[in-house]
DNA sequence: ATGAAAGCGCTAACAG
DNA sequence: CTGTTAGCGCTTTCAT
C-alpha cells in the first residue's frame, strides 16, 4: 500500500545522487505503484489503467529514467544486439557494408555494435570475444584475417556470417562478391573497346585476389587472348599497384590496358603510369575494383567494378536473422554479382599502339 | 557436498544444448566446486588452492565457458566500456580518431564500443541512447550534429567528451583542433612562397569552417593583405570545393593560391582548376585541411594542414577517464595544435601572374 | 580455503 | 488491473 518500495529501503534518492542511474524502483516509488506495474507501463502493456500509465511515464521522465539494457537482457535471455567485427576501419570497402548492416539490423529491431580488429588476428580475436561476452546474438565478421580454426570455434557458440571471405563450412554462412565474374566484366569491357594487350596487376594475398586473377585469366582465354595475358604481382595498396606497373614496364610489356586488383592499387597504377609519361586513357586504359568512394573522385574518375556493398551488409544481417529467428541450420553461401561502372580511365586503345582494333 | 549445484536443478546440460551459453554454475558442477569458488578461481584470486583452480579452469575450457559481461556488470555496477558515437563513418577524419580512442581505451582496460549516427540528429540521439542503456560509463561524441540541448541532457547522465565540436559548458569536455592556427599556417606557408593573392574557399556550415575562415582573414590582415582577401562560399565536399573555384573564376578573381576548407573540398578545387585549364601548382597553389589519407594519395599529393587525430582520440579518452576515475568536475577544453604538411600542390606563384614575388 | 546467501535491475508468471 | 514472487548469471560479504 505504501508508495515505498517493497524491499523497504528507506530512500533511493541518496543512492541516485552519486552518479548512479535511477532504476525502475525509483520510478515506482515516485509514481506510487509497484515495480512490475512500472515495467508493464513502460513497455506499453494494454492492461494498465491510463491514469497509472501516465503517472509512471511522468515519473520516469522527471527522473531521467533510462532502462538498463543489461538487466533486461539478463532476464529476457536475449539482447537484440548483433556484433560486427570490422577488421579494418580504414578500408573504405567495409564502411558501406556497415551502413547496410546497420540499416537492416535496425529495421529488424536489432542494434548493431561495432568492434574493430585492426587487421591483427590477436586483436580481432579480442574484439570478437568482447562481443560474445556482451552476448551479442550473432556476429558478422567483416573481412577477418583470423585463422579458420578460430572462426569455427566462434561459430560453435553463436551464428556467424563471413563477409568478403568465403566459407565452405556448414556452420558458417557467408556473403561474398563473385570476384571471377567481376574480373570477367573488366576484361570484357576492355576487349569491347578494342584492347587486346590487357595486363593484370594482382592483389597478392588480399581477399579475393586469387579469384580476380583467375577470372582475368579465364576471360582472356575465352577471348582467345590467353597468350597475351600477363600478371604482374601487386597488392591492395597504392604501392602495390605502382610497383606492378613498374614491373610491367621494366619487362618491356606495353599493354594498352591494365586491370588492377582494387581501386587503391589502381590509383597507384594511375600515378605510376603518369610518371612513366603515359597518359590515361589515351595511351593506356585502367580498370579498378570495388568502386570505393576514391574511384568516384573527380580527380580520379576511375572505371571500376562495383560490388553492392550495402546489399552485402543487409544480406549478412538477414542470414544471421534466419538462424536466430527461423532456426535455419544448414549454411548458406550467398554470392552477389558485381557490375561494371564506366568512368574516365578507359577508352579505345591508341591507333598505333601494340593492339589492332578488335572487330565490333 | 554434492557436486550438484546449490539450487538443486537436476542437470544444466539440457539447458545448454539449445544455443544457451554455459554459466558459472555449469562450470561449478563440472569441476565439483561451488559457484563462488569458480568466480574466484576464474578471476585469479590468490586464496584458491592450486588444485581446485586447475580443475575449474579445465572445466571452463571444456565447456567453452565465456563470462557473461552483462551479469558481471550488473553486480559490479560498472561495465568498463566507453561508448563512441560516430556521426559519420564515411568521414576519413574520424576513422583515425577512433584508432586513437581504441588504443587508449584498451590500455586503460576499457573497451570502446562504436555506434554510428549517420549524420542525422535523430539517429545520433538513438545511437547515444543505446549506448547509455548499455550503461557505457562515458560517451565520446565524434562530430555530432546534435543540438546543444540534447548534448547537455546526455551530459547530466554520464561524462561526455566532444570531439571536433567545441564546448563552453562546464559539464562537457571537448578536444578540438586550433582551426584558426591551422588557417594561419596555411596562409603563412603560401605567403612565404611569395603569394599575395590568396583566396579562401570556405566550408560553409561545417565544423570548424567558421574558425578556419576567420583564421584566414586574420592571417591575411597580419601580412598586410587584408584588401586582397577573398572568401568564396564552399562546403566540406568535392562539389563545395569545385563550386568555390568556379565562383572565384567567374568573378574574374585570379588568385595565385587558394586555401580550401578541407581536403575533400580541396580535391574538388583541384579538379575544377584543371577543368579551367589551370595547372597546379604552376599556375595556382592549393592547400587543404585535415591531412586525411586522400591527401597523401600519390595522384593527389596535396599540401595540407594536419591534425593529430590519433592523439585527439587518445586525449578524449583520457578526459573521460579523469572524470570517471579521478572524479574531476570542472570541464576541460583541450585544443591541439595543427601542423603544416607540404606536398606537391604548392609552389611559388608564376612570374607573370597577378602576384609580385614577396621578399624572403 | 570454500560455501551459503544476498542481491545488481529487470521481466514474467502467478495470484489476488 | 495491480502487486508478489522468483529468478537471469554473476560478485561479494560473511560464515564455517
Amino acid at each position: 500500500m505504501s508508495p515505498r518500495s517493497a524491499d523497504g529501503r528507506s530512500s533511493r534518492s541518496a543512492a541516485r545522487s552519486r552518479g548512479a542511474h535511477p532504476t525502475i524502483l525509483d520510478v515506482a516509488e515516485r509514481a506510487g505503484v509497484s515495480k512490475s506495474l512500472v515495467s508493464l507501463a513502460l513497455r506499453g502493456s494494454p492492461r494498465v489503467r491510463e491514469e497509472k500509465r501516465k503517472a509512471v511515464l511522468r515519473a520516469a521522465e522527471q527522473l531521467g529514467y533510462r532502462p538498463n539494457a543489461m538487466a533486461r537482457s539478463l532476464v529476457r535471455r536475449r539482447t537484440n544486439v548483433i556484433g560486427v567485427m570490422l577488421s579494418d576501419l580504414h578500408n573504405l570497402y567495409f564502411v558501406e557494408v556497415v551502413d547496410g548492416i546497420e540499416a537492416e539490423a535496425l529495421s529488424a529491431d536489432y542494434q548493431a555494435l561495432i568492434n574493430t580488429g585492426g587487421r591483427l588476428p590477436a586483436r580481432e580475436w579480442e574484439a570478437i570475444e568482447t562481443l560474445l561476452q556482451l552476448r551479442t546474438e550473432g556476429v558478422i565478421l567483416a573481412g577477418p584475417v583470423l585463422p579458420a580454426s578460430r572462426i569455427l570455434a566462434v561459430a560453435s557458440a553463436v551464428p556467424i556470417v563471413l563477409v568478403a571471405r568465403s566459407s565452405r563450412w556448414s556452420s558458417v554462412d557467408s556473403v561474398t562478391n563473385d570476384d571471377r565474374a567481376g574480373a570477367r566484366l573488366a576484361v570484357d569491357h576492355l576487349v569491347s573497346l578494342g584492347h587486346r594487350d590487357i595486363a593484370h596487376v594482382d592483389g597478392g594475398l588480399g581477399a579475393g585476389a586469387t579469384a580476380r586473377r583467375s577470372g582475368y585469366l579465364a576471360a582472356m582465354g575465352d577471348h582467345g587472348l590467353a597468350d597475351r595475358a600477363v600478371v604482374a604481382p601487386g597488392a591492395f595498396t597504392e604501392e602495390g599497384g605502382a610497383s606492378g606497373i613498374d614491373r610491367l614496364l621494366a619487362e618491356r610489356r606495353s599493354p594498352t590496358a591494365v586491370f588492377v586488383a582494387n581501386d587503391l592499387a589502381a590509383i597507384g597504377a594511375l600515378h605510376a603510369l603518369e610518371q612513366h609519361g603515359l597518359r590515361v586513357p589515351e595511351d593506356v586504359s585502367v580498370v579498378g575494383y570495388d568502386n570505393t568512394s576514391l574511384a568516384a573522385l573527380g580527380h580520379i574518375d576511375l572505371t571500376t567494378i562495383d560490388q553492392p556493398r550495402r546489399q552485402i551488409g543487409a544480406t549478412a544481417v538477414r542470414l544471421l536473422l534466419e538462424r536466430l529467428d527461423g532456426g535455419r541450420r544448414r549454411a548458406r553461401h550467398v554470392v552477389v554479382p558485381p557490375s561494371l561502372v564506366v568512368r574516365g580511365t578507359t577508352a579505345p586503345p591508341p591507333h598505333r599502339g601494340g593492339g589492332r582494333r578488335a572487330g565490333r
